[in-house]
DNA sequence: TCTGGGGTCCTAGGACCC
DNA sequence: TCTGGGGTCCTAGGACCC
């Protein structure tokens, strides 16, 4: 918490609806929901109009069509015109101050200590008010609401309190006043879950919140919970405004109309994901160690499954086949809902022979070539064998299992089965003659 | 027409090393 | 041989946010 409210929250009022009402003249004013318009989805952006009738982001799209009345529009979405909206705002915002932080398409803070500006509740004031007649005229006609005070938290706050087309400063001092009364719900980070806990103990207010010791909220919601709920109650945040954040995982997942049971079209589907992931990856020029796969099932049950690879990597094939590895040991009985790949664990790509002699087997995988794969008969030849993660082999002794890794001439692979439960991990020389490629998977 | 898609952070247990 | 503890990495799941 600061001595001075410097810290603007800016959230957009349901904007992608906003944004719609912009274009096409005849929406305005009429009950605009934006996404769901699939088999299975959900809202993504109810305008205020549609909110009136009940529709709310995350609800499905049927209950929100059971809501609205006739005329509503369900549109797809554009996601295209939201993010040439969204960077309109966001240069709005950098003529403020360096340190903007985008939270999301519709959502940043603004550190306004680092613009030098006039800090006191009046000053800040005018400053939102402009801002917010800068962003109505830039983007032609979308609103938003500010908060500022002196934290993060309590900026977000502040830019809830007045929604829509809201404008509100917390003069430092006077935080709490604010934030007693609210409930908890309203917190940040406060979610369905946490709420049922605290209020289980007769904590529904941010006041009945500051009541607690840390030790009991500590052992009602977790160390690290806990303690945050512990000082925001105090109104203490002294998080900064970080531009720039670098991402952490990268990820594509799919719900499908209807379940999927057959295991090709899984394969495809998983491939059809990994492309997706990778043209990401590559176009941020990063690449990561962990391989996740997530399966929703039909009854939506949800489990992830993932491997960490020796080195990072960044290419569809290989990700695709950890990740088909890894769907081998789900049981699909009853069918998938979902199915979803990730990356994580990234790391910036270097380019260059630096470290050749390490990466060099996974850097094969990078440009795979079938012939990389040794065919079933080890024809004298080129004795020197690629592996890439995931691929199918056959042991002597161990059985089919599949690649888990490989560099400086060996290869570790695991076995196990759908049934068997955690595989068992050894290695081999590279060029071990009881090991063999297993047949390949066939993609089409 | 029950429940999207893209993320972040945390927890807990087991393996492994010192 | 027994016993213990700390630290890190990996995996799986869950809560939460927009």
């Amino acid at each position: 918490m600061r001595r001075e409210a410097s810290i603007l929250h800016l959230d957009l009022d349901a904007f992608f609806a906003a944004v719609e009402q912009r274009d096409k003249p005849s929406l305005r004013g009429k009950p605009v929901v934006v996404g769901g318009t699939g088999g299975r989805g959900v809202v993504a952006t109810a305008s205020y109009e549609a909110r009136a009738y009940g529709a709310r982001s995350a609800m499905s799209a049927g209950e929100a069509r059971r809501r609205c009345p006739p005329g509503t529009a369900f549109l797809g979405g554009r996601f295209a015109a939201y993010s040439a909206t969204s960077r309109v705002v966001m240069e709005e915002l950098r003529e403020l101050s360096p340190l903007v932080e985008q939270v999301s398409v519709d959502e940043a803070y603004v550190d306004l200590a680092a613009g030098g500006h006039d800090l006191s509740t009046d000053g800040l004031t005018a400053l939102a008010a402009a801002l917010k007649v800068r962003i109505h005229e830039a983007t032609g006609g979308v609103r938003g609401s500010v908060g500022i005070a002196s934290s993060k938290t309590l900026a977000k706050i502040a830019s809830e309190l007045d929604k829509p087309d809201g404008l509100r400063v917390i003069p430092a001092g006077t935080e709490l006043e604010v934030l007693h009364p609210l409930p908890v719900r309203s917190l940040p980070g406060v979610g369905p879950a946490t709420g049922d806990r605290l209020s289980s103990v007769g904590v529904r207010t941010v006041a009945d919140l500051h009541q607690r010791s840390l030790t009991d909220l500590v052992s009602l919601v977790g160390q690290a919970h806990g303690s945050g709920l512990y000082r925001l109650a105090r109104a203490e945040d002294d998080r900064p405004v970080v531009p720039d954040r670098e991402a952490k995982s990268v990820s594509a997942e799919r719900t499908y109309a209807t379940d999927l049971t057959d295991l090709g079209r899984l394969e495809s589907e998983i491939r059809w994901l990994a492309d997706r992931v990778v043209s990401r990856l590559q176009g941020d020029g990063t690449a990561g160690r962990t391989v996740t796969l997530k399966f929703r099932r039909y009854d939506f049950t949800t489990l992830t499954r993932s491997q960490t690879l020796p080195q990072p990597v960044d290419d569809a094939r290989t990700i695709a086949e950890v990740a088909r590895r890894l769907l081998a040991g789900i049981d699909r009985t009853g069918g998938v809902r979902l199915l979803g790949v990730g990356v994580s664990g990234l790391a910036t790509y270097v380019q260059g022979d630096l470290f050749a002699p390490a990466v060099e087997p996974v850097a094969a995988a990078v440009e795979p070539a079938g012939d990389d794969v040794v065919p079933d008969d080890p024809a004298p030849g080129p004795a020197r064998r690629v592996w890439h993660p995931g691929q199918d082999v056959e042991h002597t002794e161990m059985g089919r299992g599949w690649v888990w890794g490989s560099g400086l001439g060996r290869v570790t692979c695991r076995f196990e089965g759908p049934t068997t439960g955690p595989g068992k991990v050894r290695t081999f020389s590279g060029d071990d003659p009881d090991l063999q490629p297993a047949d390949p998977p066939d993609w089409r």
